[in-house]
DNA sequence: GCTTGTTACTTTATCGCTACCATTGCCCGA
DNA sequence: TCGGGCAATGGTAGCGATAAAGTAACAAGC
């Protein structure tokens, strides 16, 4: 018989539990449990019976428990600064896709973007033993993530990558998403491109730098106010990159391309043009980054650079999987993806498409 | 001494445990348990001693005991048809804001809309013994929440619901977003108004069967051929709804309205029409729903019915914690939400805002 | 002085599961 | 006949934490 003491916790769940299905069975717990593993060392018929009533009995393992014993969570921590974003979110099933084939889970949070909130994150997935993080950092310093190595939990950063940290790392070559949208620009004719850049992280430093690059290489100037910040990135980057594009009309002369940090900012960058009564792309050529879903719908179809958001998290993915299977530390790796540029109208000019 | 025989456990990981901080302090286990819990029968000073030890060594509670004995694992599982889909990120962005004050962890699954893989989801999760499920269910049948049930495992469903199925249910009133927006169409003088429909779930039917009503009590008709059906809801909705929209283009007499069970679908309508080298709205007006954040950047803005997706995922989560708070099952909740009209340029006629 | 209560702990008994050996037959070769 | 090797199963001891109940020390009340 089992306890007569009744526990809240017995008041209020009752699964099903090993112990019931070996008590019927009349098998030990440990013959329960291989079955359930695939152990080599239990005969047929047993396994078979032991399925049956699990199936009967609609057993599910305490996977938490297992946890317990084992030290391992079969979860894997995600966090970035904003779901609602299509890059992470489709970076997010990614992820999914390859995790659920490996019987893993995966718990995401939001950071909004606030490194104190990351922070707070992070300690919360370490405190579930997640097998490994995925993190695309808002973070200024590299403090989170000393403190993350310290728990011996591997972890992949994405998207953004830290200067001096030694770190396994999945994104885009981002001088290189710079350089593509320029040249682009440049290949269409246009002679004054401007730059509407984003916040202090990698991804914009890297695309500002790309563009700089390739401008400088082909001999072309870039004249003082060619290079704007859109502020935000997140949920107003459109109104920010109408502003910066407002603002890069008011110059004299006036660029005729321009090549933006995102798709959001290259929306509003549009907006602003058209409003002004000049055209996209004959007067100004327009390209963004991010290619996401809309792109193509737009009042002009908007001209962007693909970043493989799926890929990423794929490859973030399997990265992961493959540290946690690892037993000892191995040298961080970088994975760089190649951007791809998709041409749409807003940089396809007549003219050059005659060339 | 503790044991010297090492489990493989013990050679990996070597987190800090309440045991470590007791054995240091000269207090027992429970001690520190309590300190971290709170409790009230605790000395200042020894709360303060060992507060201070777990800051040195930078303790963290392993989640997963916690969990086994106390049944509770504090998190909650959500289950999505698409994360990509931006209402979802919504939604889940919304929920995930509540859990996080909470102190509750968020796993998210994506179903990929396939009735067979949300199952799997739903038994993973069921098996990592979350607090409480979400789910926008890809369901045709309502046998997976039976098995929920049977684990005594709360669940809201949210977006979709299901006829017969008493269940909690936070989402908004789908017949009133067919309402609100054939009302709109005719408000602004539309006649002959087409509805291209979803699929077969309660949303799509919902929306459908409020479009209905509204003319009929218009006395409007609803000639043959003026409900088509958007073949996927999903990534390529923008196609079908272009496919739709020609569909609709070759009908005699032609609609002069246009109300699209999506945003997605309603801007390839739009691409459709313009296309056509007819005028939005004067030509035909288009309304969508969902009011996704790139409907005011499009060719034409597109005017659409907002179904506040994040309050949807606030509700959801509250009303998940409050059940999981109370002990016994409790009738279940409907929550519906009245959407909201976000007129842009696809429905704004001249002559009519002038009226 | 002795009960009664309070404060501040500790002891004990799980939670559901797995790792790590035992153990029990049974067959086989020497 | 016996040791040894397999095949199939079981016993025991945790994993890191909490719940419930116990205990020592001291104060208060009559």
């Amino acid at each position: 018989m089992q306890s007569l003491k009744l526990t809240a916790w017995h008041n209020t769940v009752m699964a099903v539990r090993m112990k019931d299905i070996a008590r019927d069975l009349g098998v030990s717990v440990v013959t329960v449990s291989k079955v359930l593993r695939n152990h080599s060392d239990i005969s047929p018929a047993t396994r078979e019976r032991v399925l049956k009533r699990m199936k009967e009995l609609n057993y599910r393992p305490n996977l938490a428990a297992r946890a317990l014993v084992t030290g391992r969570t079969n979860m894997i921590g995600l966090i970035v600064p904003d779901l609602v974003h299509p890059f992470f979110a489709e970076v997010a099933k990614g992820l999914s896709k390859v995790l659920r084939k490996k019987g893993y889970g995966l718990v995401i949070s939001s950071s909004e973007e606030d490194p104190e909130l990351e922070q707070q994150e992070i300690d919360q997935l370490l405190a579930r033993r997640v097998d490994a993080l995925i993190i695309a950092s808002a973070q200024w310093t590299v403090e989170s993530f000393r403190r993350i190595e310290e728990m011996k939990t591997p972890y992949v950063l994405i998207d953004r990558r830290f200067a001096g940290l030694a770190a396994n790392f999945v994104g885009v070559d981002d001088e290189q998403v710079g350089a593509v949208a320029t040249e682009h620009l440049i290949e269409i004719g246009c002679q004054r491109i401007a730059h509407i850049r984003g916040p202090e992280l990698s991804t914009a430093l890297g695309r500002l730098e790309g563009y700089r690059r390739t401008l400088t290489r082909h001999g072309l100037a870039m004249p003082p106010g060619y290079i704007v910040l859109g502020k935000s990135a997140d949920d107003a980057a459109d109104a920010s990159g109408y502003q910066a594009m407002r603002q890069l009309l008011r110059l004299n002369p006036r660029p005729d391309g321009v090549f933006c940090y995102n798709d959001p900012i290259g929306m509003g960058a549009l907006k602003a043009i058209l409003e002004a009564g000049l055209r996209v792309p004959e007067d100004i050529a327009v390209i963004g980054c991010g290619n996401v879903h809309y792109a193509g719908l737009l009042r002009v179809p908007l001209s962007s650079i693909d970043q493989e958001s799926a890929t990423i998290g794929e490859r973030a993915a399997k990265l992961a999987l493959s540290l946690i299977e690892s037993k000892d530390t191995v040298r961080p790796k970088t994975i760089l993806l190649a951007p791809k540029l998709a041409v749409r109208d807003s940089t396809r000019k007549v003219a050059c498409a005659a060339k």
